[in-house]
RNA sequence: GCCGGGGUAGGGUAGGCGGUCAUCCUACGGGACUGUGGAUCCUGUGACUCGGGUUCAAAUCUCGGCCCCGGCCCCA
């Protein structure tokens, strides 16, 4: 009989566990660097937490199912919903604000699976929990930039937008909802054609001429802080979208204080949800191709819509697989070395006591290592370090172990001394 | 959900107009070689994704499932 692993998971041998753990490793750095601290979150959590913030729509994507007293409960797609519930459920009414907490873990949709998408998949994200805008989301947004810079990733978009510029000018023109959220589905597209056939084309979406010409303007718009002008000439005649502007402008000035000067103004990043309030931003790495955004994020008032007190929440996730494609895809992989610092080959059954003795003496040391557990010939042994690349070999002997020593080989010069054991440890850590 | 390309030992592959024992490389085990690895030689284990159909005969042709890869839709 044979087994499979389910479609869209993965397993994750040695040197890729090595690689992705560095890499979390490093993310785990920066974030506690900016006061951020870890926490975790049940894997699976009640259904109505996901159908609550998304609608019942999703339920086709996540893996849902009752358990054995009927509890309707869902493996989490997604960990903004779980860490809102938790702040609910422990921090609102104990913990001085602002929170800053952080998360890495994996999480479940029942999704085709392609390049970059898989149904489990692992995020790195973080949430900042009752700071003022834009100060929040300008901190926010330089921690999401030092991340990249740390896992050696340079060359991502960072795109950033506030959704309550275009809301002003909806609501200045008395757009309805539903109206509001079919051109913002297009305008996510980032198909400018396709936008510009939605809203002056045969059947345009909205009946004002007046507002289309002025988002298709608007979306066009992409560039560094110097469009921030061009934007403001274009919805000077409104009033409705002007203070989410200047929201905008006073973020870009505070980026600048965090030192962030590498980031696109893109009014095309729509994040579709409605419970985003304020900018939102999206990382990019145009060589992943169609999975190419590696991050999102924003500002927004998630934990109202759960029914605790408004509070102002700014937070992104990294899709780290896919940063794990991009590091593969942009970096240079640095050759990693042998996962132990010693290997230890006791030449005969007699000596074999030994061996352990001296094995356990490098690992109380913390100095990692092996020792044969095969009971195979000598030969074998050479043979084995060889293939786990180990820099060093401690061979015992009988002869040697008569003055109390052991023969200790570089495998890369094939020099070998004779050294006392008493002196194994100490020779070993000088040469680190 | 849709479109295209695929699936042969642990990894990488040849074969593919149906017809000897299914090729080679590598990895793994043992040996040549009883205190010295990377080389060489010998040797062993190990595979046609699954199921139905056509046929005297299917890895090969055909249909379906499963899975993988790329794209669309979607993407909290």
């Amino acid at each position: 009989m044979e087994f499979n692993k389910p479609r869209g998971t993965r397993d994750f041998l040695f040197d890729e566990m090595r690689h992705r753990n560095e890499v979390a490793s490093s993310l785990r750095n920066v974030f506690e660097n900016y006061g951020y601290q870890e926490i975790k979150t049940p894997l699976f959590e009640e259904l109505k937490l996901f159908t609550t913030k998304s609608g019942e729509e999703i339920i086709d994507q996540l893996y849902n199912f009752t358990d054995k007293s009927n509890r309707e409960l869902a493996l989490r797609p997604e960990i903004t919903a779980p860490v809102a519930r938790l702040y609910l459920n422990e921090l609102q009414k104990s913990s001085s604000k602002p929170i800053k907490l952080y998360y890495y873990g994996s999480c479940f949709r029942y999704e085709r699976p392609q390049k970059g998408r898989f149904r489990q998949f692992w995020q790195f994200g973080c949430e900042l929990i009752g700071a003022k805008s834009p100060e929040g989301e300008a901190e926010v947004i330089a921690m999401c930039n030092d991340s990249l810079d740390k896992i050696g990733i340079t060359g991502a978009d960072i795109n950033i937008n506030h959704l309550g510029i275009i809301r002003g000018l909806f609501k200045h023109f008395n757009i309805d909802a539903a109206t509001q959220r079919e051109v913002m589905v297009v305008i996510d597209k980032g198909d400018k054609e396709l936008l510009e056939e939605s809203l002056i084309g045969e059947n345009p979406l909205i009946d004002s001429e007046e507002l289309n010409q002025v988002l298709i303007k608007l979306i066009d718009l992409v560039g560094d802080k110097s469009i921030l002008k061009d934007i403001e000439e274009l919805i000077k005649e409104y009033e409705e979208p002007k203070d989410s502007f200047e929201e905008l402008k006073q973020l870009v000035e505070t980026l600048n204080s965090f030192g962030v000067n590498n980031y696109t103004i893109n009014l095309g990043v729509a994040r579709g949800l409605d419970y985003y309030t304020g900018i939102v931003f999206e990382v990019y790495i145009p060589e992943l191709g169609a999975q190419k955004q590696v991050c999102g994020g924003g500002t927004y008032s998630l934990i109202k819509v759960f029914g605790g007190e408004e509070i102002e929440s700014t937070g992104f996730a990294f899709g780290f697989d896919r940063l794990m494609n991009a590091i593969e895809e942009l970096t240079d992989q640095k050759e990693l070395g042998s996962h132990i610092d010693v290997y230890i080959a006791p030449i005969n059954e007699e000596v074999r006591p030994k061996a352990f003795e001296i094995a356990q003496l490098l690992r109380r040391n913390g100095i990692a290592c092996d020792v044969d557990l095969n009971r195979k010939k000598f030969k074998k042994l050479m043979n084995h370090a060889n293939n786990l690349k180990v820099e060093k070999v401690i061979i015992v002997g009988p002869k040697d172990l008569e003055e109390n020593n052991v023969t200790l080989k570089d495998m890369n010069s094939g020099e070998q001394d004779i050294i006392s054991i008493d002196s194994i440890v100490n020779t070993l850590k000088e040469e680190e």
